[in-house]
DNA sequence: CATCGATGTATCCATAATGGATATAATGCT
DNA sequence: AGCATTATATCCATTATGGATACATCGATG
């Protein structure tokens, strides 16, 4: 049996997260990359074949998908599902952060 | 050249977030994954081959210890290292999901 | 006291995820 | 004209990870 894709399974690894945030408004796949660079001070990069391929894969996934796209440009959009996949993810991460401050804060 | 591991880089997963997290307090391998999948609800769950692997790459890279380990269980601990890559982590992940949540908010 | 499930560590193997290099093309600036 | 930047995409090698498997020990239950 093939291991599933944490795109099947809706678990996603912190690219996909950041991947989905970014197209909470339409962008192109250049753009996600500065706007996740950007808004983490530069902490998060995405190299080419972790973007290009976590768009493939996520298009595939249908939790995004390609709107309105140009020559040159391949502008992407959250679908319904990406979203509640979004929250579901970013739920898991907060309970990951409360539960370390509960316990770092402790010792 | 060799691409750099998360351990080395004090990058982590998911999965080395959620292990040095249990190590605030000793415990051994097995209470680790126990830990966890309580912890999370059942929501992450740690194969063996990934605790085991995580637990050996994590000691190499000097970010926890063994401490007095039995003839049937080994027993680790966060190093000094590793509370502060932790931090680091955790950090990323707070400010993650501050973003996601001005976010989502917004729309 | 034998058996079975849980505890506990560990590795093998295959697949998934990812970074760096590379390729190609268009656009913009000087 | 030339060069950096924008933009997409793939190749290749390495890292991360899950499931299966292999052992050994321990405790409960019949």
């Amino acid at each position: 049996m093939g291991r599933a894709s944490t795109f099947t399974t809706g678990d996603l690894t912190d690219t996909g997260v950041y991947v989905l945030l970014s197209l909470l408004e339409p962008r192109h796949g250049y753009a996600i990359g500065q706007f996740v660079a950007e808004t983490t001070d530069g902490a998060v990069v995405l190299g080419p074949a972790t973007l290009y391929t976590t768009l493939r894969k996520l298009t595939e996934a249908h939790l995004i998908e390609e709107i309105g796209s140009s020559d040159t440009r391949r502008v992407y959009h959250l679908t319904r599902g990406g979203r509640e996949v979004l929250e579901r993810n970013i739920d898991r991460r907060r309970r990951l952060v409360g539960l370390a401050t509960t316990l770092m804060e402790a010792r």
